[in-house]
DNA sequence: ATGTTC
C-alpha cells in the first residue's frame, strides 16, 4: 500500500478502490514502520470506506492494530450524508479515559511515604479482572441515573465536588444516553463494579512533575516542577464491554440490513439516523456516562487514602481536579469542513479530543490556553499533560493521541520477562508498583510499549497537542 | 479492554 510522505509528519494514503476518503497518518520516521508492521495502515484504509466519512481516516501517532478501527483511530462521519457510528470505532471499553488531579504535596514533602500511599491506593481501591465492591451494589432507578446523569451521579452521592464536573469533558455526561437501551445483562455486570480500577494498562498512579514545556499553560492547569500529582485510568468496565459486544451483534444484522459493503466485518455498522444507530449512540453514551461516575469514585477513595495515609485535611492536600478526557467514544461536533461548518459525529478509538481555547466545550478556567490532553505513558517511563490547538481541530478533527502505544503483544510482553525481576527493575528507577496480579504486571512492562517521549513529541511537532508538562511516575497500582 | 470462550 502507498504511503505517501506530505509534511514531515503526515503520511497520506491516496484513495483506491472503495475508499471514500484518503488516510491520514501523523507520525514520524521512527513510529511509522511500526504502524506499518502492525497493518494499522491497513485500517487506516479500511475505515476510509465506512459510508459518510469525511475529510480523512486518520491514526494518531501511537496507533496499532485494533478490532475493526485502529487504535489510535479517528474518523468523523456525517449524519445527514448516511454517515455511520460502528462499535468498532469506540472500542470495548467505551469511555475508557484518563483524569489526573495536581495536589500542593510536593515530592520533598512525601519522599519517604510513597511506599505507604501506594500500599493505601492499592487497599481503598478494588482493581484487577472483575473487580467489584467499592461502594455498595448500584442496581434499578440508582443504576439508570448513573448511566444518565455520569459524574454528576457520583457527585451527589458524596464522591467529590460540583467543581469536578466542570473540569471532565462533557462535564461527565454525553447528552443522549438512555439506561433501556443497555441490556440487563450490561446492568448485571456493572451493579458492583462502580469505583473499580479493572485490568490490562488501568492504572492509579501518584507522579511528580518533572519538565515544563509550556510554563504560562502548566500554571493555568496548576502544574509546578516537583508538585505530586495523581493519575487515574479506567474506563466502562464489564457494563461497557457488555455493550459493545450486545451491539456488535445488532450491528453485523444492521450492515446487511442497510447493504453496507465493508472490507472488514469488524467495522459493522449503522447509520446513525437509523433505529439500530440511535440504539447504539444512546447505550454507549449510556456507558460513557458509567465510566465518567466510574473515575468520579475512583479519584474521591484515592485521594480519601491518601489524606489518611498522611494525616492531612482535605486543604492540606489541596486536590483539584485538572481535567477528565476520554479516549474511547464517538462524539458528535460541530466541524468545519471545506469551510462548511458540520454536525459530525467524531469517532476517536484510542484518541483523545484536543481542542482549541476558541472552543465553548473547553472549559472557562481554561479558555486562555486550550484544552487539557492527558498522554500516559507506561508505568516506569511518564506521562505528558499536552494542551489542544487550531490546528488539530483544523486537521484531525481536535484528535490527539492517548498515550504510548503498545510495541509488544500482551503474550509477547510475558514471554520477555519475569514479573519480579520487573518489579525489581521499576524499584530501581524509582517506581513503586503494586498489581493484583503479576501477569499484568510482564503484560504492561515498559518494554511493551513504544517510548512515550517520542510519541508526545510527534505530537508537539504535528501540532496536534503541545506539550505543557511531563510527568515521572513513582508509584503506581495495577489490577 | 473483558466474570481474558455464555
Amino acid at each position: 500500500m502507498e504511503l505517501r510522505q506530505v509534511t514531515d509528519t503526515i503520511w497520506e494514503i491516496p484513495r483506491t478502490g472503495s475508499m471514500r476518503v484518503p488516510g491520514r497518518i501523523i507520525a514520524d520516521e521512527k513510529l511509522l514502520p511500526k504502524i506499518r508492521e502492525d497493518k494499522a495502515h491497513e485500517q487506516v484504509a479500511n475505515v476510509a470506506c465506512l459510508p459518510g466519512i469525511v475529510g480523512y481516516s486518520l491514526a494518531m501517532p501511537d496507533a496499532h492494530w485494533g478490532y475493526g478501527f485502529p487504535i489510535g483511530g479517528v474518523a468523523a462521519t456525517d449524519p445527514e450524508e448516511g454517515g455511520v457510528i460502528s462499535p468498532g470505532g469506540v472500542g470495548y471499553d467505551i469511555n475508557c479515559g484518563v483524569r489526573l488531579v495536581t495536589t500542593t504535596l510536593r515530592y520533598e514533602d512525601i519522599r519517604d511515604r510513597v511506599r505507604d500511599l501506594v500500599n493505601a491506593l492499592y487497599h481503598e481501591i478494588p482493581a484487577g479482572v472483575g473487580s467489584s465492591g467499592a461502594i455498595q451494589k448500584v442496581r434499578g432507578a440508582d443504576l439508570k441515573a448513573v448511566l444518565e446523569k455520569g459524574a454528576r451521579w457520583a457527585v451527589e452521592q458524596g464522591f467529590g465536588s460540583g467543581a469536578d464536573l466542570e473540569h471532565t469533558e462533557e462535564q461527565g455526561c454525553l447528552a443522549g444516553a438512555d439506561a433501556a437501551a443497555v441490556s440487563e445483562r450490561a446492568k448485571t455486570r456493572g451493579e458492583d463494579q462502580l469505583g473499580t480500577l479493572g485490568s490490562g494498562n488501568h492504572f492509579a498512579e501518584l507522579g511528580v512533575v518533572e519538565t515544563l514545556f509550556d510554563p504560562v499553560a502548566a500554571n493555568v492547569f496548576g502544574l509546578y516542577p516537583g508538585g505530586i500529582v495523581l493519575i487515574i485510568h479506567s474506563g466502562s468496565r464489564g457494563l461497557g464491554y457488555q455493550v459493545c459486544d450486545d451491539y456488535i451483534q445488532t450491528m453485523l444484522r444492521a450492515s446487511a440490513k442497510y447493504k453496507i459493503t465493508l472490507p472488514d466485518k469488524q467495522l459493522c455498522c449503522a447509520p446513525l439516523n437509523s433505529p439500530e444507530g440511535k440504539q447504539y449512540f444512546a447505550a454507549m453514551a449510556a456507558a460513557a456516562n458509567y465510566a465518567w461516575a466510574n473515575r468520579q469514585i475512583i479519584m474521591s477513595l484515592a485521594i480519601e487514602a491518601i489524606q489518611k495515609t498522611l494525616g492531612a485535611s482535605p486543604r492540606e492536600l489541596g486536590a483539584r481536579l485538572l481535567y477528565d478526557v476520554c479516549h474511547n467514544i464517538a462524539k458528535l461536533e460541530e466541524h468545519e469542513v471545506n469551510g462548511i461548518k458540520r454536525r459530525l459525529c467524531v469517532h476517536r478509538k484510542g484518541a483523545t479530543r484536543a481542542f482549541p481555547a476558541s472552543r465553548m466545550e473547553v472549559p472557562t478556567s481554561y479558555r486562555t490556553v486550550g484544552q487539557p490532553v492527558l498522554v500516559p505513558g507506561d508505568m516506569g517511563t511518564g506521562s505528558y499533560v499536552c494542551v489542544g490547538t487550531e490546528q488539530s481541530l483544523r486537521e484531525t478533527f481536535g484528535s490527539c493521541c492517548h498515550g504510548a502505544g503498545r510495541l509488544l503483544s500482551r503474550t509477547a510482553a510475558r514471554k520477555s520477562q519475569s514479573p519480579n525481576e520487573l518489579l525489581q527493575e521499576l524499584e530501581a528507577r524509582g517506581v513503586v508498583v503494586m498489581a493484583r496480579s503479576k501477569k499484568t504486571v510482564t503484560e504492561e512492562s515498559p518494554d511493551a510499549y513504544k517510548d512515550v517521549d517520542r510519541v508526545a513529541e510527534v505530537a508537539d511537532r504535528a501540532g496536534i497537542g503541545k506539550r505543557v508538562a511531563r510527568i515521572r511516575p513513582i508509584g503506581v497500582v495495577k489490577g
